[in-house]
Formats: structure tokens, C-alpha cells, sequence
DNA sequence: ACCTGAACACCGTTCAAGT
DNA sequence: ACCTGAACACCGTTCAAGT
């Protein structure tokens, strides 16, 4: 896979997501990832200070994928702010289907341990807010109900990213939901 | 506090929790157990087979608790099913902003790790889900919507208890919402 | 610059022995 | 029945030495 002779920070960081991504969060040890890159201990302390260190460098990658996912889609695409909300539900649930990002959960659950990697987090799930924020500002919703029909939402995505099993939505409810919430507002603003 | 002379398994899983609660997931350790509770270690496996046992124990009274909550809840009071799932709401804020159930997160990391509370934790999601559908019935929305309703409702809950920070949803902007949930439906059912 | 190999420290687990 | 105390095993971390 990789036929450089020697490693970079960036291979441990991938090698780690892979054991978390396939034998959970306890997999992420130095012995295992040296196991899995063929070489000893020593070297991993040649790159990293220590195991936070890792993972606090996996965090970071995470969040700029985050990111640039969000500006990717909200700009690549010519999707109305409202069909743009329905695809990163989508996307999410594409994901959880696939047993995809398992790391959201074991990111989280660092976050409420750690408070270096909670900052993190945070900062990420506001910065994500925001967004939301704006695209249902963009999609009619006036005032501070934008920011709670957000809020709602993000809360929402989060969640689903929790939920262990079959996703218990189909694509056509979720739509259904979600106009709701964002039709909701006409009445109850003021 | 307890003045027994000799500790129960109620005894560790409390103190478990109270660990838990305090210092995070990782310091749900055999030792530091002891240390808080005046005894050597020893003593804790003639209570628990390992680790993972006491984890066990402490997520099975994790759900009882859960579930004995949702049914007072229904039960005790007399709310009509739109302000009951308000008061549940509110409830997750309420928790949360007090820092209250930081083992909620720790509990659905241990489900993404260990296949064994995978299965109690998701029994437990079902069983929850299933009363907020009822709820949702009996407020009035009827079909396969009750139960997409319902599925996003719920993952919104989770997804509260999972955020970190500040709440971004003032009560009376959550109402908001929610009714804007429960009300779309008699235009998109069908 | 990057890695080996051996040592040490920490914490989960076992078990014979005590009361 | 409930616990002590000592031992062992596992894995994170260090470090002098190699190329």
C-alpha cells in the first residue's frame, strides 16, 4: 500500500482510523498500529510525543474534512438551501448505513473525557451551526426561530449519527419532516 | 455514607457511576474503585467476573431507570401527548445543563465498542422510540408519519444529549419546533 | 532522520490465604 | 461470605544505541 521506506506522521494518523473504523476505539494502541505498519514502539514515540498526541492530531484531520465536506457541497452543487439541508441528512445516513464513520461516535465520546479534544469538538459543532444557520436563513426563516430550527436540526443529524442499527427514517419521511420544521415558521415567528 | 460492613454490587455500580460522572469514562477502573471505596482489589472480583461485568450491570440500571422515567412521566402526570414530549425535552436540557447525565455519552461509546451493550443499548433506543410513536399517535398524526416523526423527534434527543457547551435552544423556542413537528403532518401524510 | 530493542510503570486479573 | 496481599500479564512510555 505504501512502499515509501520510511513512515510519516500522516500514514500513523490513517493506520489509526482504520483500527477505529474497524475494531472500535480500543484498537487505537501504539503496539497494534505498530503491529499494522510493521515496525516497533520506538518509532511511534519518534513522531508522536505520546498516544494523545494522535489522537488529538486524528481530531484535527477530522475536523477539516468536516469542513471542507460542508463548503463542498453547499458550493459544488446548485441546490436550493433547502435541498441542500435534505442531503446532509442524507449524507449521513448513507454513512451510518455503510457502518461508515463509527469514529463520530468514539470522537464524542473522547470529547466529554478530554477537555483539549471537547474544545475541539466544539469549536467543530459550532462552526457547523452557523452554516446550518444561514442556509435556513437562506431558505425564508426571519429571526432568532432560524437559529432553533437549526439548532433543532443539528441536533437531529448528531443523533442519528448516535443511533446504533437500521435507520428508521426512509429518505421521503425525512423530507417530510424536515419541510415541516422549516415550514413551521410563518406561524410561529414574531 | 454507607455504613454496611461489608459492600453490595449496588454499592460499586453507585460508586461506578459516581466516577463516571466525576472524572470520565476512563476512570471506571478496578483500582481506583477500591481506593474510593476502602477496600483492595481483590474484593471487587468476588462481586464482579471483570471489568466488563460491572460495566454490564451499570447500563442494565442505566435502562431501568431510563424506562421507569418514561413511564412516570406518562403516567404520573397529566399532560396531553404534545407537552409530554415537551417535558421530555425540556428534561434532556434540564439534565444536560446541570451536567447531569455525562454517562449517556460514555454508555453509547461503550455500544459502538462492545457488541454485547450494542444490543442493550439499541433494545433500550427501540423500546423508547416505540413509546414516542404512541405519543405521537395520540397526538394526532397518523400513518407511517407518526413514526418518521417520531424517529427524528427522537434522534433530536439524542443528539441534545450528546452536544457539548451551552444549550442553543431556549424552551420556548424548542416548543416552537416541536409543534412545528407534530403540526406539519396534515399536509404531507397520505 | 528514522528506527530497534530492552527496560520500566501502570493497571487488570488471579489466587491462596485469612476472618 | 467477604476480603487481604502478593503475584502475574498487558500495554504505554522512555532511552541508549544503531543505520
Amino acid at each position: 500500500m505504501n512502499t515509501r521506506q520510511t513512515l510519516t506522521r500522516a500514514d500513523w494518523i490513517d493506520m489509526a482510523f482504520d483500527l477505529l473504523a474497524r475494531q472500535g476505539a480500543k484498537a487505537v494502541r501504539v503496539d497494534l498500529l505498530c503491529k499494522a505498519l510493521g515496525v516497533t514502539k520506538g518509532s511511534f514515540y519518534w513522531h508522536f510525543d505520546d498516544l494523545a498526541a494522535l489522537k488529538a492530531a486524528m481530531i484535527a484531520q477530522w475536523r477539516r474534512a468536516a469542513a471542507r465536506d460542508l463548503i463542498e457541497t453547499a458550493t459544488g452543487t446548485r441546490l436550493s438551501p433547502r435541498e441542500l439541508i435534505f442531503s446532509l441528512f442524507k449524507d449521513v445516513q448513507q454513512r451510518h448505513a455503510n457502518g461508515g464513520s463509527i469514529a463520530e461516535t468514539a470522537l464524542r465520546q473522547w470529547s466529554s473525557a478530554d477537555p483539549v479534544v471537547q474544545k475541539l469538538v466544539h469549536d467543530a459543532d459550532n462552526e457547523r451551526l452557523a452554516f446550518l444557520t444561514t442556509q435556513i436563513r437562506a431558505a425564508g426563516i426571519t429571526g432568532g426561530a432560524a437559529r432553533s430550527r437549526a439548532a433543532f436540526l443539528y441536533a437531529a443529524l448528531i443523533g442519528m449519527e448516535q443511533l446504533a442499527g437500521e435507520p428508521a427514517l426512509t429518505p421521503a419521511d425525512m423530507k417530510g419532516v424536515i419541510d415541516a420544521i422549516l415550514r413551521g415558521d410563518e406561524i410561529a415567528s414574531g
